[in-house]
DNA sequence: CATTATTTTTAGACATGCCTAAAAATTTAA
DNA sequence: TTAAATTTTTAGGCATGTCTAAAAATAATG
């Protein structure tokens, strides 16, 4: 009903974010470190929203969304990743670039400019980082059988279609060793001291990947070599 | 620098166009009214910008912009008439739907959002509205030879450059007649009593305009009748 | 299970931006 | 040019969202 301020709308959003699809009580300091706050103000914040039944809150239990808090969540996640899109899209943003601009425009209020711009970027599923949007009426549609690389078997060759978009290094990295959305990879050999990977993309030489990078980036079986 | 808040930001936007062209002092009483807040608050945020050197504030005697000030004020103006056009059209919103959401787009802090969107549209001279849409360096080419309709001479031909867009209505009505940017309009007679004038479109039949309709719209002359 | 260690909440403060009511300065007009 | 009207500023408060420091609850450990 009523609007939200960006602090509030931020704080669902990452509370949608740490409880996953289960309905996983988030912790009070789990919160504080990803909106960068300090714990005291999360407990403020979590009495407000409870209040207002955005949230269900019980002290020292941590928190989880209520049907409209998750509703307002998944509206906001919209709005940001249709924007991400929109700017990688029709405005050439690189992938790393346009997170910190999406943060601000996922609080612009107006419901028939993001149905506007979903129409206008032709209702694309996916942001460019490969996360679902959610549709106008909140349906969000997950990526069955996707697996994080670190996961695939070797031997097989997979397609990218997914990374995890947190880090700002690791899509720079990404995007200077061509490891973009669609790309293939032939999984090649794991290396239990170091949890690292050989992998090659086509025809060009083979290359390690660290723990670090694959277990960021989300891939979908394709073949066996 | 440092970036301002919504508030910040508003003020020095709202001086600027009350200032106007010239560098006229600009009173509180004024500003309170544009901004929907009490002149108390208005004496509160002059002195909290005049510390930051965006205005020139003496008490008592009303303020104006400082070069830095004004420069900022600029940016949010282009900011907020490349959006109004890129509503207008790429997502096909009405002339009278774009200012509301304007006003929470501008505030968006990216130079390189802006810019993008300004190549995007094609460096739109003019918004939706007919106003001088600011290029990056902050020049804008206002149009020479503009006039109110309500001062235009009899037995001329006009043409609409521009729409006053402070008032909804007057949007509504205007879109109602037909009156939009571009449309001719044949200048019939002027009525002192109520200052009302009688104009025709086309071939369509004479209609009549009022004093308050036809000093909110800019014409510039196309010939004599 | 008793004692630490960790997490979470409360208490008290501060900055921002707004308000009302009252005081002060300026403007208008008799 | 003095008195009244108007404008503007100050004083004091309130809500929001954040912080630090201290207290309370919960979790971990021997
Ligand atoms: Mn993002
Ligand atoms: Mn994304
Ligand atoms: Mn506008
Ligand atoms: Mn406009």
């Amino acid at each position: 009903m009523k609007s939200l301020s960006h602090s509030e709308e931020n704080y669902l959003k990452e509370i949608f974010h740490l409880s996953g699809l289960t309905e996983k009580r988030v912790s009070t300091n789990g919160l504080a470190a990803r909106l960068n706050t300090k714990a005291s103000s999360i407990t403020d914040m979590l009495q407000k929203l409870s209040e207002k039944k955005l949230v269900e809150y019980v002290k020292y239990k941590g928190c989880f969304l209520t049907e409209e808090g998750e509703r307002i969540a998944i509206q906001i996640i919209r709005k940001h990743r249709l924007w991400e899109t929109f700017l990688v899209n029709k405005l050439s943003f690189g992938w790393e670039e346009v997170h910190d601009v999406a943060e601000q425009l996922e609080h612009i209020d107006s419901t028939k400019l993001i149905d506007s711009l979903d129409r206008f970027l032709n209702y694309p599923k996916f942001d460019p980082h490969g996360d679902p949007i959610p549709d106008k009426d909140g349906n969000i549609v997950y990526r069955k059988s996707k697996i994080k690389l670190i996961d695939a078997a070797i031997n097989s060759r997979v397609e990218i279609v997914r990374v995890n978009e947190d880090s700002l290094a690791l899509l720079k990295f990404l995007e200077r060793h061509h490891l973009t959305l669609g790309t293939e990879i032939d999984v090649l050999e794991k290396f239990p001291f170091d949890d690292s990977m050989s992998i090659r993309i086509g025809d060009q030489p083979e290359t390690n990947l660290s723990k670090k990078v694959t277990e960021n980036i989300g891939v979908k079986f394709i073949s066996k070599l």
